[in-house]
RNA sequence: GGGCAGUUAGCUCAGCUGGAAGAGCAUUUCCCUUACAAGGAAGAGGUCGCGGGUUCAAAUCCUGCACUGCCCACCA
């Protein structure tokens, strides 16, 4: 088998993403012996493409579903796309408009079929993105939030919630969008500070010379106003609670009311009243009996207001509004002021809020069970300190503003009756999957249906139950097996957007919350730590890395970065250093490859036959382990620096090198023997890192055995522990000597490539025993000619000496040494140990330390002394010997 | 206003059930030692944001504070 020298990752993967494609690796059938282990991936928008954000998200949760069909779960994850409510229509509307038309010119029906149109033929780009990078998604259950089944779904979840009375239509305020025309839910306003001005208006009483001077952002809305509120414990105006005042620029009559949520410290103490336009105005309104007057239209012109402000934008009234204020003498005063402002979140217009006839749901038994089930432990977040938030946000709740003024999306199935001429009559709206056929009040049988569509996240909401056919059939096998699913795996920006709805929708519909585990991960930002977005042009995209660097070092990078809860930061040099990881994985199994030319096949069972095959597989043991837990807490960092470390550090840089010496030997036997401990090795290497690095693992998988299965269907063989754990010391031990000859030779300048004697006075014979059975090693990584063992060994001049545990080393080295040189380091050497005899001195002559320490902690710092010790008195000799 | 997270080597970050400070990148020296120069060996570089406290012992626990970022809030 020839392998490239470097690794050459577009031929491996497309091979792989196509294999487990073509063979359905990644379908998952019902198979009840088996236990299920499901995700269901955060639907990404339809006209998407895959940036960085999904590249992480996507990786994460192919890592976990990886890991867990390698242990032996019926694994699946189900792939599929949102249509995406507002931001598609507004996309289709941005490709008309280049067209000269607006969706107007075309109608619902034309512009919808348009929006179909457009799907079809762009829709499919972040499918097949997720398949570049290797994502084990199960092809077959490609779902959409629009098609028929998940349709299907979100009918029945509102008839169900209509008939249940949670649904309600109503005139509210509400957050209103002018620009994408429609309500938007009290989510799906961002705030963002802006700087704007505080005017201080004059309200005068009526009939006297007295006035409230109230403090606005909004003075265009005062010709809305219905009260000015004061605190209720506010002395300066309590006398006044209850007077009429005359609204100035109209002379309409208003109270002064009295309200809690007013603080007197804030501006004047005295708010204006519009209860049409201010949430928190609206909610004084309703404690207090006001009247609401609307002085907004839905496409922020102003209406109910004196005939010279009639029809003017908000803004063009407020220059209207404030110049007649201040030549009528009540503008007191302007002060600049910041103050947060709401924007639409997929078009960032400022939102109006304005009383608006929309459905509602009323979440609040819904939100109750989520909270329980987050508090009872039945969803747990990953890492825990999100659950707070969560928690705080569903109990805060209020009913969720689910109808949309768009035409993309699923239309409200609510038929009203209505008359031959098409006047709606008064009978009760009726919800139903199809047109009714008669109207049960009044024996009609025209009807016409509800102009809305549903907030998209409505039906994102159902995702975890719809994508197992519930709409069709709430007792599907498929809901039986996979649901709850297991995880859910996102970023915590849509937390409340989705993550709350769907518990809200699977305690509500399934009595069971749809997933267990809630990983959160982080944002991916770019090197200054700005968040990436296509408007910053700082987004890196995912198929630049994949065609630089690979799509396992892609994987790789993001999954090293991926510390739960935490943001990232990720650069060039992120993906540089793991593809290096890469191809040093490639050239290890080179390594191997070539030496298995020409050898038969070899045994399945493993015999270690000397210190290091012990002690390589105590440490695969070890890190199977710590990578086992990580893996099952979401830790996919401490999993993939667990990897590298035990991959290049122990098992290339230590493990490959020392098998070297039995590699040339030429005694086969030999060979073979470290060979299948380096097989066997490598194969569980590739095994715990093929859940991150699929596509090179599975290569490298595949030409090692060939007839085997391929590797993300092989499953973890069940690993008992070896009993090589005291390996590891005498590793140690030995590791100690090659590092103190080679620092020693580093700092003496001797070539790597001469070899050189040794002389080891034996001050342990313990370690002596380890060091003489274990010499080749020696031999081989420190590059010794000779080893002469010995005690009281007299040094000669022309030699240098290490202090390692156990030995004394010295390096005869004819000619190459320099005295002075040699004196100045161990001088050096020497400080160094004696700051370590203070140390653990002063530890030990600390009596509370004696009297309260764990025994061996105190044994710990003993023995560190006597090391210390030791090499002062050894170097002291040495010095003094060579003068 | 409330909540959450962060502050550790030049940069990006681990370590935080308390017992001698870690990795990658960058950097210095040596080495093209036939798996890999996308590599190997060795080194330099840190009073772990600041102040208190608990403890024999604190990067790690508690408590203030500062700064940064994010989220929530009826900031007139």
């Amino acid at each position: 088998m020839d392998m490239e020298k470097v690794y050459n990752s577009k031929e491996v993967e497309k091979k792989w993403s196509e294999y487990w494609i073509e063979n359905k690796t990644f379908s998952a059938k019902i198979d009840k012996n088996k236990k299920p282990f499901t995700i269901v991936i955060p639907p990404a928008n339809v006209t998407g493409s895959l940036h960085m954000g999904h590249a992480l998200n996507a990786t994460l949760q192919d890592i976990v579903i990886r890991f867990k069909k390698l242990q032996g779960y019926n694994t699946l994850w189900v792939p599929g796309t949102d249509h995406g409510g507002i931001a598609t229509q507004n996309v289709v509307e941005k490709l008309l408009k280049k067209e000269g038309i607006t969706k107007y010119d075309l109608g619902r029906d034309k512009f919808l079929e348009r929006m179909r149109q457009w799907i079809n033929e762009a829709g499919d780009a972040i499918l097949e993105q997720l398949k570049m990078i290797g994502c084990g998604l199960d092809w077959d259950r490609v779902a959409f939030t629009m098609d028929e089944s998940r349709s299907k779904a979100v009918k029945k979840a509102f008839i169900d919630l209509f008939d249940k009375g949670l649904i309600y239509k109503g005139k509210r305020l509400v957050n209103w969008c002018s620009r994408c025309g429609t309500a938007l839910s009290d989510i799906e306003v961002e705030y963002d500070d802006e700087k704007s001005n505080l005017w201080h208006i004059k309200y005068p009483l009526k009939d006297s010379d007295e006035y409230i001077i109230v403090a606005t952002t909004r003075p265009e809305t005062l010709l809305g106003d219905t009260a000015v509120a004061v605190s209720p414990d506010d002395d300066r105006y309590a006398n006044l609670v209850g007077k009429t005042l005359k609204l100035p620029l109209s002379g309409r009559e208003i109270k002064v009311a009295s309200d809690y949520i007013v603080d007197k410290s804030f501006g004047t103490g005295a708010v204006k009243v519009t209860p049409a336009h201010d949430a928190a105005d609206n909610e004084i309104a309703k404690r207090n009996n006001l009247e609401t007057i609307e002085v907004v239209d839905i496409n922020g012109k102003m209406i109910n207001v004196p005939e010279k402000y009639l029809g003017l934008s908000v803004e063009d009234a407020r220059k209207e509004v404030v110049k007649d204020l201040e030549e009528a003498e009540f503008l007191i005063k302007v002060e600049d002021y910041n103050h947060s402002v709401g924007r639409c979140y997929r078009c960032s217009t400022k939102i109006e809020p304005l009383m608006s006839e929309q459905w509602f749901l009323n979440v609040g038994e819904m939100s109750k069970k989520a909270v329980d089930a987050a508090n009872e432990a039945k969803t747990v977040f990953h890492p825990h300190s999100w659950k707070k938030p969560y928690v705080l946000w569903l109990e805060n709740l209020r009913d969720w503003c689910i109808s949309r003024q768009i035409w993309w999306g699923h239309r409200i199935p609510v038929y009203y009756c209505v008359s031959e001429k098409g006047k709606r009559k008064d009978c009760k709206p009726i919800a139903s999957f199809e047109r009714p056929k008669e109207c049960p009040c009044c024996k009609g049988d025209k009807f016409v249906q509800d102009e809305d569509v549903l907030d998209t996240w409505f039906s994102s909401a159902l995702w975890p139950i719809s994508v197992f056919g519930w709409g069709e059939n709430e007792n599907s096998e498929d809901l039986k097996y996979f649901y709850p699913t297991s995880v859910l795996a996102t970023g915590h920006e849509i937390i409340y957007l989705w993550v709350a709805r769907m518990a809200q929708f699977g305690l509500e519909f399934m009595k069971d919350a749809p997933y267990k585990d809630i990983f959160i991960h982080g944002i991916v930002r770019d090197k200054r730590g700005k968040k990436m977005s296509k408007s910053l042009g700082n987004a890196v995209d995912p198929r630049d890395i994949i065609e630089k660097y690979g799509t396992d070092s892609l994987r790789f990078a993001l999954a090293q970065a991926a510390v739960p809860g935490r943001d990232m930061q990720i650069s060039d040099e992120s993906f540089l250093s793991a593809r290096n990881f890469a191809n040093k994985i490639w050239n290890a199994a080179r390594f191997i490859l070539m030496n298995l030319e020409g050898i038969d096949k070899l045994d399945e069972e493993i015999k270690p036959c000397e210190l290091a095959d012990e002690w390589i597989i105590a440490e695969v043991e070890n890190t199977f382990a710590k990578a086992q837990a990580a893996y099952d807490t979401y830790n996919i960092d401490a999993v993939s620096r667990e990897l590298y470390d035990f991959f290049w550090t122990k098992y290339c840089d230590w493990y490959i090198e020392l098998s070297k010496i039995r590699m040339t030997s030429p005694d086969v036997s030999l060979k073979r023997q470290a060979l299948s401990i380096l097989v066997y090795i490598l194969k569980r290497a590739l095994q715990l890192l093929s859940p991150v690095m699929p596509f090179i693992t599975s290569e490298i998988w595949q030409i090692l055995n060939k007839d085997e299965k391929i590797i993300a269907e092989s499953v973890f063989p069940k690993i008992k522990t070896s009993g090589f754990a005291e390996s590891l010391e005498k590793m140690r031990t030995v590791q100690d000597i090659i590092i103190k000859i080679r620092t020693l030779r580093s700092e003496m300048n001797i070539s790597p490539v001469v070899q050189i004697e040794a002389l080891f006075n034996v001050l342990d014979d313990n370690k002596e025993k380890t060091a003489k059975e274990n010499e080749g090693y020696i031999k081989q990584l420190a590059k010794i000619s000779s080893i002469q063992f010995g005690k009281n060994i007299e040094r000669s001049k022309n030699s240098a000496l290490a202090v390692a545990s156990g030995f004394e080393i010295f390096l005869p080295l004819e000619g190459l040494i320099d005295i002075e040189k040699e004196k100045a380091r161990l001088a050096k050497e020497i400080a160094l140990a004696k700051r370590e005899v203070e140390r653990t001195t002063a530890k030990l002559s600390n009596e509370s330390f004696m009297k309260r320490a764990p025994k061996a902690e105190v044994e710990k710092i003993q023995a560190r002394l006597n090391d210390a010790a030791l090499k002062i008195e050894k170097i002291d000799e040495s010095l003094k010997f060579l003068g």
